[in-house]
DNA sequence: CCGGTAGTATTACAGACGTAATCATTCCTA
DNA sequence: TAGGAATGATTACGTCTGTAATACTACCGG
């Protein structure tokens, strides 16, 4: 039985990092969660959160007349999938690739140079 | 004047990939260079061929009867938009918590480590 | 000169995505 | 008790994707 991730659209993604930040919510919840950050209709969010129940990315259960939603899967391993795809897609699964990219590319303050570098110490080389 | 990198699809990026490394190439090298690799049909590859000199990701010029094809964009320039929309997306723009990632669960030899430390040395600290 | 072949261009079609509007149900309130 | 408001369900609709099939056109060979 493998992990069998649902494929989660850009704008899904969004809607998800809140259910797993703060699950379990609402409809409303989620709505007023993102009032300001994105300008989508309410039902957007409303149709949104339908279709992550139906890729099985969200569970809920019955509160009052309302759905209580919560996460059938977790942000980590959405995040493993994401990346693996990414990795593979991009750098042809280079992972050294990617990561020299990133390096070179993208903003680092120098703490975060500093954790990396211990991250590396701490690896478990083979 | 942005930088209007096209949005290339998963698929796309295959076709794309061919071209980058070969250009020019006509159709049918396309198709041949992605014999045994992907099983597309060669009217799916034409399609996609010209889908992309649609989106402006390829340009071509007529040779004989052939078109022969070449990149419109860089490789470097998709990959570096497709890595801001992943970092962004999945990392909330956190390049030090995707780098962590990666150093954390995926593979890398010891040569690929050390690499990286170099880069880091190498970096240009503010 | 005519028809087949090899290219390109156009069309097809189902499923996903972004973005909602409309329908149906039910509970609260006047 | 009937009507409106809130909620979930269904439907809508244009675009993009994956995956081709069909149409058109021009050159080559008989």
């Amino acid at each position: 039985m493998p992990s069998n991730i649902p494929n989660i659209s850009e704008a899904e993604w969004t809607i998800m990092e809140v259910v797993w930040s703060r699950s379990p919510l609402t409809a409303n919840q989620v709505i007023q969660a993102l009032d300001g950050h994105c300008d989508w209709h309410p039902k957007t969010i409303r149709t949104m959160l339908n279709r992550l129940v139906h890729k099985q990315a969200l569970r809920y259960e019955q509160s009052g007349r309302e759905y209580l939603y919560r996460p059938a899967v977790t942000r980590d391993r959405c995040v493993k999938h994401a990346s693996r795809s990414f990795l593979k897609q991009v750098f042809g699964g280079a992972s050294s690739s990617l990561l020299a990219h990133f390096v070179q590319h993208e903003k680092l303050t120098d703490e975060d140079v500093d954790r990396l570098r211990q991250l590396l110490d701490q690896r478990k080389d083979a």
